[in-house]
DNA sequence: CTGGATCCATAGCGATACTG
DNA sequence: CAGTATCGCTATGGATCCAG
């Protein structure tokens, strides 16, 4: 019983957030919501084709809110859903390792 | 140059982190050092090949030590290094994370 | 027991061109 | 502006066999 479902659960965890994208996205997305042009800006190296798909996944897994407000030309807003914003955390834990990460690396 | 640095540390960090198997092998040598065959089987559906892989790659990102007791067969030890430890919190989040997931997605 | 070597399939991602 | 469609490469990962 102290096995290991811990694991798992990382596992799913990564099956919605692995990727090259999907974290720096949603870390993107903490700011607020932003259009599909501000995240091809704000997101450095991001093809469109993958913020297409990324999108989305993350809106699929919920963690993402679409609204269309129309005219012409169309805009497109993308926002943290409420179950998105469970995201804040682990954007900010990841930073900080990475943030280390380089520190320790650029220091060698 | 102002913007978003952030989200490149994010990257910095799944580029380690990435890929499948990292992360909950990690989470499984947080609960202490372990063997080349306690992990196949803690860290369940992992080919072998896969571990060797991701135990070299963590080992030579420096957050893994390898250690060899010499004998008949070989003893071989993995632990999380002082620099793997900072992993800790990192795993817990995502771990955290899952387990929401798997409870919001159990319930739907 | 702890791997290395090989072969092969798929998934992820990038580049480019096109569209309402 | 906000996407779709297509192509092709590379990385990732699984299966299997071999070895100290």
């Amino acid at each position: 019983m102290k096995e290991n479902p811990s694991g798992c659960s990382v596992e799913e965890s990564m099956r919605i957030l692995g990727g090259r994208w999907r974290l720096p996205l949603v870390s993107c997305l903490l700011d607020g919501p932003k259009r599909f042009n501000d995240l091809r800006r704000d997101v450095p190296g991001i093809s469109q084709r993958m913020l297409t798909l990324d999108l989305r996944a993350l809106e699929d897994a919920g963690l993402i809110r679409r609204t269309v407000y129309p005219g012409s030309p169309v805009k497109v807003e993308y926002a943290l859903s409420e179950d998105g914003e469970r995201l804040r955390p682990v954007v900010e834990v990841v930073k900080t390792f990475g943030l280390w990460l380089k520190a320790r690396d650029g220091k060698l």
